[in-house]
DNA sequence: AAATATAATTTAGCCTTCTTAACTATTTAG
DNA sequence: CTAAATAGTTAAGAAGGCTAAATTATATTT
């Protein structure tokens, strides 16, 4: 059982993919200027989908105060919208712009453009062999918590 | 070749590596009291073997002044050691104390505590295939830039 | 030996992010 | 209808992290 090499097998693969898709990150967050607490906040404010500022506040570990301020710099930056809740008017609805979305996107795909090379070292063989284990992989990983 | 799913099937993938690693590393540096910085620091500092303060602050971007200042706090709370070097002594050398590695190898296995659950869910034969595939994935990986 | 270069640190100041506490507006409960 | 609860904001202050510039100590060059 302690010699089956799959776990140790899989950390190898995610400190090499994490090295690359942190690396290409942290160069995108530079370049485009952005904070890593205002690129996180993007990623958790999509994720949420329509949301309010507790609630992004609760999922980033700061307090509501905490929030609305980092909220002011994305409004103001163009990246976030904040509008009233037609419901409650306490509460504000807080989405992500066109451009919010936009950056969301370039950052994913900054953190996945070393894929592309890693694919040209692959046989078509090797490539279909290799797509097949991650499907189940990602099935299989879906199903946790 | 716009069919081939391997690049997308790798990218969800990493997608959901991410997502439960990064949310099992942040969970881990809350509890263990460490800013990102300090925890990228010491990743780097791991990665560099010995090396003295303003190669530390090169790879982090950062000017010497902010990578000694970051260095204090480090060696304050016991993770680093700063001591002269022997053959030019305007050098420091820089390095993890026992208990700095000890930080290191817990959030990497914080990072990764994840993959156990994952493994169990998961048929011999399965993990077989996907190990071999894996094994062609890192060797590739490792060979990139 | 003197001048220059290098490595690290210290200082002063700026900006960001966080917290607590006070405040406003709105909704819900009694 | 009033009291309490809830959502968000604002203000003041602490802490972290950064830079540029000055400083100290040591090495290297001429």
């Amino acid at each position: 059982m302690s010699l089956d090499p799959f776990v140790p097998t899989l950390k190898e693969w995610i400190e090499v993919s994490m090295r690359y898709s942190m690396r290409n990150f942290l160069h995108f967050a530079r370049e485009s200027g952005l904070s890593m607490s205002h690129l996180g906040a993007i990623y958790h404010i999509h994720q949420l989908g329509s949301c309010g500022v507790t609630e992004i506040g609760e999922h980033l570990g700061v307090t509501s105060a905490a929030a609305s301020q980092l909220l002011d710099r994305l409004v103001q930056q163009g990246l976030v919208h904040r509008t009233e809740h037609p419901d409650d008017r306490r509460v504000k609805q807080i989405g992500l712009t066109e451009e919010g979305q936009r950056i969301l996107k370039a950052g994913i795909q900054a953190r996945e453009s070393w894929l592309d090379q890693l694919a040209e070292k692959l046989s078509s063989d090797e490539k279909d062999r290799i797509t097949a284990a991650l499907q189940v992989l990602v099935a299989k990983g879906n199903q946790l918590g």
